[in-house]
DNA sequence: GTTTGACTTCGAGCGCGCTCCAACTCTTAG
DNA sequence: CTAAGAGTTGGAGCGCGCTCGAAGTCAAAC
């Protein structure tokens, strides 16, 4: 009893996603999908919960700043299965290292902000 | 016996600041200095170590992701003068609080990207 | 005084990630 | 069946933050 299993259209993906349907059309030009979104009658796109799936974690590594280009390389080595992993695992690690990299940075930048805020509060109070 | 005291050409202060000189030119430009930046015989620039400080706070500024719109409108407040500390300060914190949610969300998406790690690591040990 | 390399301005160009428009077609509610 | 609203494609446009090129001027070392 999986009504969620019903295939969506590009604006309940939307939804779904928290895209725009520009922004999905775009992903799918660019080849960011793992593979062809679903057409109804040929035309129309009919998303399927492995769509939404994909779409969920993809926006994760754009989320932490991952490049569209290499978010294009790694569903490309995606599709071509298994014997990949190793490097798709590599591809995560690095941009893992690089992100906790951003993360440490923006945190001492944010500090330095704060001391500032700190300083101000003393000379309004 | 402040040697540091000795004002800065904009080569050395690319150096001294981590930007480029087209950068400290292009922010210069954009209204981003606290004040004119003093010249030698009216045309090459000789940053003070005023200017270090000022620049190394705006990066912090951007290295949070404040637009440079933002970094114009602040420190117009702080050429302003004293009276304009409450706006400052609810600028930063208003700042302040967007950087922590940006945080919020790199951090769980990094999680995300974990566990996909994680469970790649699984599969090919 | 001359040379060499750093600096100047102005404006154009670029890479990224969308975002939007136009003109058209399809789906679905009534 | 028809009308209205949702979806389609292809390509242009945009906002941001630099980045670079050209053509010329200046400074410091010799």
């Amino acid at each position: 009893m999986t009504l969620t299993e019903e295939p969506l259209t590009i604006a309940r993906m939307a939804e779904a996603t928290g895209l725009t349907t520009h922004t999905l059309r775009y992903y799918e030009r660019e080849g960011l999908m793992f593979a062809p979104v679903d057409r109804a009658s040929s035309t129309h796109r009919r998303y399927s919960a492995a769509d939404v799936t994909w779409v969920a974690f993809l926006s994760r590594l754009r989320a932490t700043g991952m490049p569209i280009r290499d978010v294009r390389r790694y569903v490309a080595l995606v599709r071509e299965g298994d014997a990949t992993m190793p490097d798709r695992l590599e591809l995560l690690r690095e941009h893992r290292q690089r992100v906790l990299g951003q993360l440490d940075e923006v945190t001492a930048s944010l500090a330095a902000i704060d001391t500032k805020i700190t300083l101000y509060e003393g000379r309004t109070s």
